[in-house]
DNA sequence: CGTGTAAGGAATTCTGACACG
DNA sequence: CGTGTAAGGAATTCTGACACG
């Protein structure tokens, strides 16, 4: 039940120049790709956006896909799929982490 | 012979407001103990400075420590006395590859 | 020693919009 | 559709300095 959330790779923390300078891409470009709903920063509250290291990564994916043509309606397509896969790993890790608890249960008294 | 010189808990991309955010530390105390040569955040080419997670996990043990009364200059002499340790260390660890490396091309021979 | 603050300037970021192809 | 750009404003960051205790 530990729970580590605050790992580097996903914390957000950093400023879209930097990201620019991360990615080559232009500042334009992941506030676009932000509208397109493939990256999802976060905001301070005076609002400035914030991404990590995952995001920058993403970016330089979709960065990868566009120099191939690929529209960004594409790419949105293919993150569903894959949330969606994940989405059914998490069920059937959580179904059987509930099975595992029940046979313990069963066995301790 | 690999080097992943860029793990993400090293690399320099935090803003100094982000950091101050993330320590709860005043812009002014950050600066400071980079005055103290406590922390060595990289710089932009226009100036601004870029911190790491290492950056800023050393500014939380610095803040902690600051709180207990330690001045700056004997959290710096603790930090000399850390990284000659870490030398010491990489220079026996050169020594005995370098040890493994010839016997190795004896036997190949 | 360690930290706050006001000062002046330069660089950053934000949004909404027009342009182009 | 995807990206550039100019516009106006707000927030950020930088340095060097004075203040205080």
């Amino acid at each position: 039940m530990s729970n580590e959330s605050s790992s580097y790779k996903e914390k957000k923390v950093i400023s879209i120049g930097t990201v620019k300078d991360l990615t080559g891409l232009s500042v334009r470009q992941i506030r676009y790709y932000e509208e397109r709903n493939l990256i999802f920063p976060a905001r301070t509250e005076k609002g400035t956006r914030k991404y990590s290291f995952s995001d920058v990564e993403m970016l330089m994916s979709i960065a990868d896909k566009r120099e191939d043509g690929v529209q960004t309606h594409e790419i949105r397509k293919e993150l569903k799929k894959a949330e969606e896969r994940t989405r059914k790993e998490q069920l059937r890790d959580t179904m059987i982490r509930g099975q595992l608890n029940a046979h313990f249960n069963m066995i301790k008294r």
